[in-house]
DNA sequence: TAATAATATGCAACTAATTGCATAAATATC
DNA sequence: GATATTTATGCAATTAGTTGCATATTATTA
């Protein structure tokens, strides 16, 4: 389970609250690892027990309080540790969409056909917010230091994934449709 | 959540034992939803208290009984309902790998890329698998059937997902080693 | 000015999934 | 003959993740 993972190397650059790292969840890291804001406060709570994350009380006059947190030494030998061991082997996605490929004789062609027609319109969006962030945020690939080449891989992972799955949508509606 | 789906799917056109289903989830249908066996049990033991599917009992000598399950006709409907239903937009596989590569200034290069050279033989095994399963059976996709060819076409994704990891890969170990 | 969204955190209850163990016979391998 | 693997099922405990709710302020939009 990488939850804990994700959340420390989140922190590993820069002190987050947890509203902060939710919201870091939905972009970025997010689009690799994804959690509601429950577990990342049940995340974040655990990880501070375990003082691998510090929390610092920030008052603020009215609003509830917010907690700011920071990795300690612990937390970063641990996340050190995690990342030189062994990397588990990647499970495929879980996919409704397949498993109701295997019923297509008791529903119409046209019915999953559909359903593929917006799976397509879904990756179709993801591949153009990654190619933005592609051309946006980094010009020279080549000369990228290690921080920023390590998320530009993963980028580059998401592009493959939204590639081939738009090209399997469309060879797949051809077939159905035919 | 799709398990007592796919579950149900597995039993659409043949009846099997627990035993059967978790080593049917190993090939074919598990490519894209996986379960252990004691997930799979528990499923079956609920999918029968809602009678979606009912359990014949086949005695053994010495061996213990074994449970044969069919689906019924609400475990029918039930699926064709959810087959037609919405389908929820996939989310995209967790994988250490990519937190791990965020990780990137914390370790040597060298140490990621190995990594991802294991990554990159996976998924060149699992292509290899999908590729043989598609030449020996299926010759003639054109001309498949409703039923098979839903499988073909959740295979076909199989295909095109590991290709795309394979050129990852590929890329990314140059970018590392360059 | 009223309604909505964004900021900010959390509890409680539930469902899903994993881990570890246990049983027990048949078959295959060394 | 001893050991390992396959067949066959399941309990119990734990961890992970979801759903629904609750609170309370500020900023934005209609």
């Amino acid at each position: 389970m990488a939850l804990p993972h994700a959340i420390l190397t989140a922190l590993l650059d820069q002190e987050l609250t947890g509203y902060e790292l939710a919201k870091q969840f939905d972009v970025s890291l997010g689009f690799f690892w994804q959690a509601s804001h429950q577990q990342i406060y049940q995340q974040l709570k655990s990880l501070t027990e375990k003082a691998m994350i510090s929390a610092t009380e920030v008052s603020q006059s009215g609003k509830p309080d917010k907690k700011r947190y920071a990795m300690t030494d612990l937390g970063r030998g641990y996340l050190r540790d995690w990342v030189l061991g062994e990397t588990s082997p990647r499970k495929p996605a879980k996919d409704d969409l397949l498993v109701k490929l295997y019923n297509l004789d008791t529903v119409k062609r046209a019915e999953l056909a559909s359903a593929i027609q917006e799976r397509l319109l879904e990756h179709e969006q993801k591949l153009a917010l990654y190619r933005k962030i592609q051309t946006r945020g980094y010009k020279n690939p080549e000369t990228l230091g290690d921080s920023r080449l390590g998320m530009y891989l993963a980028l580059l992972a998401g592009i493959h994934q939204e590639q081939a799955s738009i090209d399997w949508c469309h060879e797949s509606l051809e077939m159905l449709i035919q």
